[in-house]
DNA sequence: TTGTCTATTGGTCGCACATCCAATAGCGTG
DNA sequence: CACGCTATTGGATGTGCGACCAATAGACAA
């Protein structure tokens, strides 16, 4: 009459174990923050004993930093599908900024927050957030530069405008963070303002933000 | 022939003994991160025994508030002094802007980044967060105001205009953190063109961001 | 000087964590 | 079916942390 369940080992080949534990890494990054990454956590997620995630990364600041990554570029894949490619540019840009709303965008914001913080004390963290915000930014660059060309739009440097609109996001994100207490229109359109008028589009071209 | 420093204990009265504990954590807060406030890390900076902070905050959280509420409100005095009053509101705001450049600022935004991620998890650091941020948006928006008042700015709405500038800097700043491959003018000059955007200045009324 | 009050000590306790390793058991191969 | 490889376990080790408390020793008043 053992109540408590058999501990079943179960026997995975290493790629599939490693893919499973960098995405529930990325689930609680996303969820809960980086720093509740931790070896006991994860494997108790996973139904498996902590040794066995301490196998897969001997060091756990390598764990934190690969699930951040899944978790980031995963997050970039939904905002900026490659399956809209075939879609004016305008429409993938009012996409794009529609998204930046949302408790959804919230949580990504807050682990970008999370992992900017982090990366303070963690090297290898450091280098994977400067690799995402590379990916983000020229994501968005691509982007603005297929609507250059196509003559939806009109921008000095596509480049500039896209890190613009990146630093007011992130600003966003981290004031929306403590503080939402009735924020003015004029604050939460800051961004589509400034793609509108940074691309030499008619105000309310983006949408407007809800 | 003891090498060892005597125990000497030193006796103060309460209110200096904690002001100095505080202004220790700050300290500590705004060079290491507020996550380096430790019982034991303050007790040793100030030559005393780990107990003692405990026994004038029983409970951490509380010192970690509190030593971002210094350090904060510390830099902010810095960055808008009262003795300023008295100059023109356009001259105190290129004053403001200047100062948001440089190591000395890096530190200070690294703090704002540090509190909003950390009081996730802390609710006392949320309040101290929320309490801090009311206090910059109003102090910047007292000096819009003045500007308004005096015939030097034209703006719909100084609060919003303030809460804007705070949003791009705090934009700023979090990519400062991790990145600073040749950021263009455009970008580290956000902050200045949507002031004299925003306020009805001509362009470089504040000065140009070095 | 003596006595009292209390700021300060010195230690303890329990917790959560990463890291390491010898033993074990699942699973494919022969 | 038996064997060997290795993914997985169980447990130990050490660290740093907040919290707690009885004992101690400054400082000040009587």
């Amino acid at each position: 009459m053992s109540s408590s369940v058999q501990p079943k080992r179960v026997r995975k080949n290493p790629e599939a174990r490693r893919a499973e534990i960098v995405a529930t890494a990325a689930r609680i990054a996303l969820a809960e923050g980086l720093e509740c990454i931790t070896m006991r956590r994860v494997a108790e997620e996973l139904g498996v004993r902590p040794g066995l995630i301490s196998h897969y990364f001997p060091v756990a600041e390598e764990l934190v930093a690969e699930a951040f990554g899944a978790a980031a570029s995963g997050e970039l894949a939904e905002l900026l599908p490659d399956a809209d490619a075939h879609l004016p540019a305008v429409r993938r840009l009012a996409r794009f900024l529609g998204r930046t709303e949302g408790p959804r965008y919230d949580e990504l914001s807050r682990l970008w927050l999370n992992a900017r913080h982090l990366s303070r004390f963690r090297p290898a963290l450091r280098e994977r957030v400067g690799r995402q915000e590379a990916l983000w930014r020229e994501g968005l660059t691509a982007l603005l530069r297929d609507g250059v060309e196509s003559g939806e739009f009109r921008t000095p440097d596509p480049h500039v405008t896209a890190i613009q609109l990146l630093v007011v996001l992130d600003g966003l994100g981290a004031h929306a963070n403590t503080d939402r207490t009735g924020r003015p229109g004029a604050v939460t359109g800051m961004a589509h303002a400034l793609a509108e008028r940074g691309l030499g589009l008619p105000a309310g071209a983006l949408g407007t933000p809800h």
